[in-house]
DNA sequence: ATGATTTTTTGACCCAGGTCAATGTTTTGC
DNA sequence: GCAAAACATTGACCTGGGTCAAAAAATCAT
């Protein structure tokens, strides 16, 4: 966030002229399934989650968003094809909001911003692949330390239901693992 | 890759000189872990692989290349921290590598040249998504009939024990799989 | 070609984590 | 403030895929 700090005053201007500000409440959906992801979102205060449904009807949660944070439903974002993730509030989240189109042509625009967009992806990139290592490498009570670790906020903040569908466990399974 | 021919003829020179063409052994290795990737690879012909060891010793294939493909030790070329993982060479395998400096010159001076590494970024990403979506929604048995679907050519050209340590699974259960 | 190494297959057994169900406990909406 | 809904815990049981071991088949090196 800092790095706009770099931005050269007409820069600046035209890239703050992009952002609307919005408040959402708890549970609202900013993205549903088989929609366009067309919205980046910047995370002033709240939090959001991308997830998605299982053909066994099961949530899986992949990316959590607690201020200050960044985000989208990012395959869709790029491809603009359907997502196939949702994202929505798990608190009340006030978000500055920058639409696809301002985005990109902020990339055509603004050099800076384009390094901007290439630090988000390498950024992206590297959580992915670091979520792959953990899900084959480590048991679901050493997933769970992990991000009591690593992320200790999140365990604070959300409810087993949460971290289970984020750790790819079952919340019972979950509660058992804190009860030892 | 056809993305170069775009490039007129003075970029495409500088392009062309940042490669070297080189030929590889079965077996050989190109980055391993603890290094720093410091390549990046076209593939012509042959076949190489990413992937690391868990500390209970199991190899876990994060990506393969059969020609015509591209790429490295992504995180480790990125960030330049040591590598986790290795590459190394399942086939004899004609390489063009670029070295890391100059893919971060010609990402500077020529401007399609970022706009390949953010499709690169963008693919990768994407590629991970995916895979996390496999992971944690298919059976073995799914994940194996998705992969014969979508990369026939995998299945066919590699040993079980590639193809298991790729899936995520142990190669008792992909000969298990296969006789039914 | 041929012995040595590496892969593949098969069998018997095991266990982490899922499922289903019942019972608390907290949160929410009005 | 209170019913209803959502969430968390606990128990009994099950299962997909791992482990270990040993034999058969394929591949490799000289």
């Amino acid at each position: 966030m800092q790095m706009f700090s770099t931005f050269d005053g007409k820069d600046l201007d035209k890239v703050v002229d992009c952002f609307k500000a919005r408040l959402i409440k708890k549970n609202e959906i900013l993205v549903s399934e088989g929609e366009i992801s067309k919205e980046f979102y910047f995370i002033n205060s709240g939090c959001i989650r991308t997830y998605f449904i299982t053909k066994q009807g099961h949530e899986k949660t992949r990316y959590l968003m607690i201020e200050p944070s960044i985000g989208t439903a990012l395959t869709s974002f790029i491809s603009q094809k359907p997502s196939f993730e949702f994202i929505d509030a798990l608190e009340k989240t006030e978000l500055l909001v920058i639409n696809r189109k301002d985005f990109y042509r902020l990339v055509d625009e603004i050099p800076q911003w384009k390094n901007f967009y290439l630090k988000i992806m390498e950024m992206a990139y590297s959580f992915q692949n670091r979520k792959i290592e953990s899900l084959v490498t480590l048991s679901a009570k050493e997933r769970y330390n992990q991000l009591i670790k690593e992320n200790p906020k999140v365990v604070q903040r959300l409810s087993n239901k949460i971290i289970a569908s984020y750790l790819d466990i079952k919340q019972e399974t979950l509660s058992r693992l804190k009860s030892k």
